[in-house]
RNA sequence: CGGGGCGUAGCUCAGCCUGGUAGAGCGCCACGUUUGGGACGUGGAUGCCGGAGGUUCAAAUCCUCUCGCCCCGACCA
């Protein structure tokens, strides 16, 4: 039992402050709100960039940068979207410092007109797109940047809602209103195979109902995820803007039948807060557990010696290893390379970065092993005189605990990969198990009331969305519509509030 | 933005009521004994006691003002 990690069933907000203390992924800034990502925390999210930026590509996407700072008038364009974001806009207006004749310092040289620090980038990305767009011939444009925004939030937690936080936003502009909603829809299911093959958590797909939707969008489509207390996650949203930001900002085409017309856009994002979704989906109350596909470093090998001698037949043994595992020529290689602690780390795999990590730190292996292990690391191999002797190790597995003898002949970096490629459907097939085990029908809205008072987790009814309605909801009960799932369009039934037939099947959940 | 709490060593906190040389545990460093799931001993380093005023011979302690952070509510990726 990790001694500086409470127990999820203890304070489970707690354990998620725990877990990510433990395993160094993020701390606490000295600007409020947010928080500096710790360089393991920041490979993970190097790690899913990485394999999502290939996502867009392949669909055609390609990357931009646009500026940080937006003209304070840009967002007064499109009514809701301003309604929505006013709140919470970091405001800057003045663009020097000089001494304030008190040994310190005050902001100088007023801006005329203030800049805001994007929370979003549709705006200046709509005006840049409507110097772009001059006829269907330049549709369709499909940008897509990766970015830090501001959203100045009154209650921040790390990584699931901090002022400060990177994500990326697709920003697109099409002909049709029919290619811009397939196009929303493509994203959408980018975002939901990346987050259940690369991160291994399943999700739920669906539109959310006009309240929850993206201020200024048509429609929103989510993915929805469960946490192990019971609260649902928000992973990714892919918006529909209709032509709502194209007339804001004049993005206008001549069209093919050589009329003028706005285009339709879309945008969509994912952000570091996928990060705190995956710490809560799969970790435990020993720590941070990644799936292989996410985890910077796929193996900890801890030796074990006494002595002098021990350690040097300890030492040439794991060279062995490293080298069955890596390469003769990485093996060599990191001899050359700086290593911080007593770690030397070998890379596994040049194209993800994944490393194999042997730690010659003077600590007790005990140590070591929850070291690892509260990092998260998904396999550690541990080396001492007797597997030497036995030419074997003992491989544990950090997902169940489970450990084995393995003999070195038996060791490459197939081998490896196998056991990644099974541990990663392993979690997959578990957070589902987990999913699905939580997921309630109410048939009634009492029902609904009494599941969400009690276990908690997902409940499916047939509901007819409704602003007023889903407020009240929420005030009863603390749970919103999470989305109107995919899986079970088409059917309808009796709305369990209002009692009118033909309402669609809702998701509802307490969400973060 | 309302309600509550807290600022003292890297971390968690004691000391404050009743003013008098700055403390503990953990962590860190050194040495020794240890080492197959969180070792132990000995020694050591570390503080503008959040900041500014005030009261006093004397302030971490009392008073005033400030700043920051955390928690609980309303809003949110």
């Amino acid at each position: 039992m990790a001694k500086n990690i409470k127990t999820r069933a203890e304070d489970y907000s707690q354990w998620y402050l725990d877990v990510i203390k433990a395993a160094q992924l993020a701390d606490y800034a000295p600007v409020r709100g947010c928080m500096v990502i710790r360089p393991e925390g920041f490979s993970i999210w190097e790690a899913m960039q990485r394999d999502l930026d290939r996502r867009f590509k392949e669909t055609g996407h390609v990357n931009a940068y646009f500026p940080l700072l937006i003209p304070m008038s840009f967002m007064s364009r499109e009514a809701q979207h301003v309604e929505g974001f006013a709140m919470e806009c970091a405001v800057v207006t003045h663009h020097k410092l000089q001494q304030d004749g008190k040994g310190g310092l005050q902001a100088a040289g007023e801006l005329e007109e203030p800049y805001i620090i994007r929370p979003t980038s549709e705006t200046v990305i709509g005006h840049m797109y409507s110097q772009w767009i001059q006829s269907y011939r330049d549709l369709p444009v499909l940008i897509n940047q990766w970015a830090n925004v501001m959203r100045w939030e009154l209650r921040t937690r790390l990584f699931l809602r901090t002022a400060e936080f990177l994500w990326q936003e697709g920003h697109t502009a099409h002909e049709t209103a029919e290619e811009a909603e397939q196009e929303t829809l493509r994203m959408l299911d980018v975002y939901a195979s990346f987050v259940e093959e690369f991160m291994a958590m399943p999700v739920i797909k669906g539109p959310k109902t006009d309240s929850e939707k993206f201020p200024g969008a048509v429609t929103t489509y989510a993915i929805e995820s469960l946490m192990q207390d019971g609260k649902a996650l928000q992973n990714g949203t892919s918006h529909n803007l209709g032509q709502n930001f194209a007339k804001a900002f004049d993005i206008k085409f001549l069209g093919r039948d050589q009329k003028i017309e706005h285009c339709y856009t879309t945008s969509w994002g994912v952000s570091t807060r996928l990060i705190g979704s995956l710490i809560m989906m799969h970790s435990d109350d020993d720590g941070l557990v990644l799936p292989p596909r996410v985890a910077p470093n796929l193996v900890a090998i801890v030796p074990i010696f006494k002595t002098d001698e021990e350690k040097a037949k300890v030492a040439a043994y794991i060279e062995k290893i490293v080298a069955a595992l890596c390469g003769d020529d990485e093996v060599a290689a990191a001899k050359n390379r700086l290593s911080s602690g007593d770690i030397t780390r070998y890379f596994f795999d040049k194209h993800t970065g994944q490393g194999v990590l042997v730690d010659w730190r003077d600590n007790r292996p005990g140590d070591k092993q929850f070291h690892w292990e509260q990092r998260g690391v998904p396999f550690r191999i541990e080396v001492g005189p007797r597997d030497v002797d036995g030419s074997a190790m003992v491989v544990k597995k950090r997902l169940d605990r489970s450990k084995d003898v393995v003999k070195l002949e038996n060791v490459s970096a197939a081998w490896l990969r196998g056991m990644c490629e099974s541990v990663q459907a392993e979690m997959f097939e578990k957070a589902r198990a987990y999913r699905d085990a939580n997921t309630h029908r109410a048939e009634s809205y009492d029902e609904l009331k009494s599941i969400l008072a009690g276990k908690g987790g997902f409940v499916r009814c047939f509901f007819q969305p409704d602003r007023e309605a889903e407020a009240k909801i929420k005030e009863e009960t603390k749970a919103t519509v999470r989305c109107l799932p995919f899986d079970a369009r088409g059917k309808t039934g009796q709305c369990i509030y209002s009692g009118k037939d033909g309402a669609p099947e809702a998701l509802f959940a307490q969400a973060y």
